[in-house]
DNA sequence: ATATATTGTGGGTAGTTGTGGGTAAATATC
DNA sequence: GATATTTACCCACAACTACCCACAATATAT
């Protein structure tokens, strides 16, 4: 079976265990390719969420921001508060990522979490707080969403 | 006869067994070209029901969602929603595939199944819920059809 | 009409996966 | 330097999944 390689769907339950570590579904791991040696780089998300690469989808990421102007304040935002905060990991024989206590902090980890494929990256939510965002969401601008949905799907 | 690659159309009973196993109508495998390997990706439909892709279909799908960038939370929203239900399965030697619980309780399925091709794409069903849903669209708007008229020839 | 192949449905089993906890090395604290 | 705390690595086991086989029902061929 041959799906597209760092390419992450669907969604799963794990709980983070009291040391903070929280499997990745053996899917995601199988769907990593072999350049990235096991590892993932965790950061922290644009919502209350962790966010979860690739290391080599990730040192991508850096090489780009290398290229974009510090002039503009969206470009400095984002490396501050997103890139700050990374760190590379790779998971041990059971398959599980260590989180960090800044970041669980930061997501509002619990027991139990939802790991969200993105296609490119993952997510690990707390299941009420992506609730509440959905929630919040269901608001969004329609007309825009709309426009995704016919541009994508099919 | 030879009908176009990667479309479906009819109408089968089916029943899921007791490990969320359906079958795939052999038609319908028939129909999978070669690049597929034998692979469909299951998500969630717009109406409950299991939208049924072929797996080349929907990697389209989600080389679009990869252009999108996470720094808007509308495209994020969108590919969470889109995403988050997508599973990649091939079929056993039976020809079944293996649905998951989310999308099962999402669609309602219980035993009896109906599936329907929906050209580009296959629709799993609890014949009980397209029946009322049925019913409510007996009330669609004519004006509705008269637009699509101006779309398809049939 | 009979034989043969295909298709749909059920279940068993071995291997994988998720979760908890243990131990020793590494780091920090007093 | 001795002790406490954290971290990395290892093992155990229950639960689940993928894969295999069996068989009845249907369709196809002779």
């Amino acid at each position: 079976m041959t799906t597209n390689l760092n390419t992450f769907t669907g969604e799963y339950s794990y709980t983070v265990d009291n040391k903070g570590r929280v499997n990745i579904p053996a899917k995601f791991r199988k769907a990593l390719s072999a350049d990235n040696e096991e590892m993932f780089v965790i950061t922290k998300g644009m919502d209350p969420c962790i966010w979860v690469y690739p290391a080599i989808v990730w040192k991508n990421i850096e090489n780009n921001l290398k290229n974009l102007s510090s002039l503009s304040a969206i470009n400095r935002t984002f490396i501050r508060n997103t890139v700050r905060y990374a760190s590379a990991t790779s998971y041990d024989k059971q398959g599980r990522i260590q989180l960090t206590t800044n970041l669980i902090d930061y997501s509002h980890l619990k027991k139990k979490t939802l790991i969200i494929g993105m296609v490119n990256k993952i997510e690990i939510w707390n299941p009420d707080k992506l609730k509440e965002i959905d929630k919040k969401n269901i608001k969004i601008d329609n007309n825009a969403y709309d426009e995704l949905a016919e541009k994508i799907i099919i």
